[in-house]
DNA sequence: ATACTTAGTTTATTAATTAAATAAACATTG
DNA sequence: CAATGTTTATTTAATTAATAAACTAAGTAT
């Protein structure tokens, strides 16, 4: 039996347009009436309607005049950053950050706390929602103001569920963290996995702005990917899409963590450069700053290193190309901002894929920066603004 | 700029009821109105009007009442199978089949000839042209009654633009095949490639009737893929999406027909597995059926082969589960009819996939068997019906 | 000063779903 | 077996939200 059937309805309709009015207020502001409905192919009057009811709900604001094209000036419209705010939480391999941001992704206050390995939920659990509980009140933000909690973890989650399925750094399993946060705070939480969460700031506020369809990639420790349909998040039938870093490249070669052989992670990841540097004989304890400064020196075996890393998650991305001819593919990363690793994967991006596919994708960096994984917890929970089902908006 | 931009209205409101409407009774007949309404969650008055509408214009029937659930008696609705027909055409490496089908995807009549290599664009349209010319007329269909043409080739397609852009076996390059037909016919017609039409038509009457989302491979020559979210197609930024066959698996091996190196279908189509047997040094000339044979005989060398092939496919296959996490992948092809290959790649998926998506896939067998590209074909056409833009359908 | 443009709102209309009432046809039960 | 209740389907009226068209507002161009 079909699963996703929605069927059409008023309250469908409404939904839509409503969705589409903010989504393009949220892309270009400040924008007029005229320009929306213009760019939404909706008719004045829709836009009118609708405007006035996000004007009503204080979540959108008239901003200026704009310049009249030979008539009536146009009145700009934009969101109203504070009307309401969003409990963004990165729960990351070694630390939990926490903050408040407005809804345009402004962070507005922001704290954080190391975590260790292996630390136990109810340990981690009393840190978060002590930091949560700091961050609320630091920034004198009135409870009923808060639209929700974003989560995003490393490590596999389920969405829809609401579970940490795994996190590899703490042996969590199976962990109902929406339930725990729901019960201790009572507003809407919305988990999902760090990459997830990378992609939705890209969506909204980097290089994925003015894209409907891109892919997203982490390069971290690990290699995660996340795909965006329609401005959508795709999650796959259990929530595990994106295991981008376990695709095999090479043919019995070397043990992942997975279990496995020959994974892409092994050979692209932060992980693989470490290995690459030791294996030509670099003796050095490094981390990733360390790394970024021996290329800049031009140090033979590390430069060596990130070139051979870069071009094995070229050949990664190559066959994502191939397999989806996409138009955008993002990457993100510590490693990925240096500049040699990033040439080479472009390269070998270039030389594994098809000409006819490569011709119509462009690769580029993830545009949001250090911010970009809180930001995009908290931009989960802005994405179900309206979603409800009885047509009743949260707010 | 945002592309996928379709507002909420009173047209697609009906555009989406009466398309699932239309696919409840294409995929449940034979169903009563009550039980339509409860599946797609409509009220009984709107499957009143929209089934009305249907039967109005014969593209559904009353076939029977059903049995009384303690109340009155259901009436049964059904495609009304020959109210309309859809031309199909296969254009595959060495022979074009086309056949007249009705709205039950079932073949009315069909005719085929022989192609060649490297044939002109000229000399194959004339031959097309005439096979539809003789299928139209030995089917005594009237003129009026043909939805439109439902064109699937093999090579790389553009769906939208209505292109061949290239068909290896011929050499052809940038064929505007939709074009030629519209004039010749002056009805609407699809063109695809040939495993998206067999997904359509696993889609509807096969191995996928029952889901939202699976992908679909087929294995011959080479390797392609056909990725359905929603019941529909998706076709990359320039339709150019799976290209399956050409993703690396190894580094720096075999130098593929595409150019680069290591393409999975040198590992994994008939091309391979003649190349493994050949390589074992089995000297026999041989097609498919000589290596079933063989393979039911058990000669070692070419049962050999096939597990092999069965296995780098796997890993293909694997690559795919770890990176969608899909819900159903569908294999077609020749190859796959072996059970040594598809146990292969089977146990091959297994190995190489993170368990915990395994777990979540179903691996299934094209079930449409040797009609299913043709009939895939017909589907294209089928899929437009409720399309048009002003709320008018074809018919 | 007049005519024309563009922006945005208001009013009336329209399309299509939905709720509620009704009818048809059957099953169950005392 | 008559009375009652169910299920199926249609009809009617109500409702929702978009749309068309008229209109107001506020500007530019000549």
């Amino acid at each position: 039996m079909r699963k996703n059937v929605i069927p059409g309805s008023f309250q469908l309709m409404k939904k839509i347009n409503t969705g589409l009015v903010f989504d393009a207020i949220r892309l270009y502001a400040p924008i007029s009436r005229a320009e929306i409905a213009k760019l939404l192919n909706l008719t004045p009057a829709t836009v009118t309607n609708i405007t006035a009811e996000l004007l009503k709900r204080n979540i959108i604001m008239e901003s200026d005049f704009g310049k009249s094209n030979g008539g009536r000036r146009p009145v700009l419209l934009k969101i109203n950053p504070n009307s309401y705010y969003i409990i963004s939480v990165y729960i990351g391999p070694t630390k939990v950050r926490v903050a408040t941001i407005n809804m345009e992704s402004e962070i507005m206050c922001s704290k954080q706390e190391s975590l260790y390995s292996n630390i136990s939920f109810e340990k981690a659990k009393e840190i978060i929602v002590t930091l949560i509980r700091e961050v609320i009140d630091s920034c004198i933000v009135e409870k009923n103001k808060i639209l929700g909690i974003g989560v995003a973890i490393h490590g596999i989650v389920n969405f829809e569920k609401g579970i940490v399925v795994f996190s590899p750094n703490f042996g969590w399993k199976n962990i109902g963290l929406r339930d725990v946060l729901e019960k201790e705070f009572d507003i809407p939480v919305f988990i999902d996995r760090d990459v997830r969460a990378m992609a939705m700031a890209e969506n909204w506020y980097g290089e994925g702005r003015e894209f409907d369809d891109f892919i997203c990639i982490k390069v971290g420790y690990g290699i995660g990917a996340a795909f965006i349909k329609d401005k959508q998040q795709i999650r796959g039938v259990s929530d595990g899409l994106g295991e981008f870093g376990h695709i095999k490249i090479k043919v019995d070669d070397l043990k992942c963590i997975c279990g496995n052989y020959g994974c892409l992670e092994n050979y692209a990841s932060e992980r693989a450069v470490i290995r690459f540097a030791r294996e030509n004989g670099y003796e050095d304890e490094f981390d990733i700053e360390k790394i970024n400064l021996e290329a800049l020196n031009g140090n033979k075996v590390i430069v060596e290193a990130l070139k051979k890393a870069g071009y094995y998650l070229g050949l990664g991305v190559a066959n994502l190309i191939n397999i989806f001819n996409p138009g955008l593919i993002i990457v993100g990363g510590d490693l990925v901002d240096i500049n040699i690793y990033f040439e080479s994967l472009i390269e070998s991006a270039r030389e594994n894929s098809l000409e006819d596919l490569f011709e119509h994708v462009k690769i580029k960096r993830a545009k949001t920066g250090k911010d970009s994984i809180i930001k995009g917890a908290g931009l989960l929970v802005l994405d179900s603004l309206f979603d409800s089902i009885e047509g009743e908006v949260i707010v």
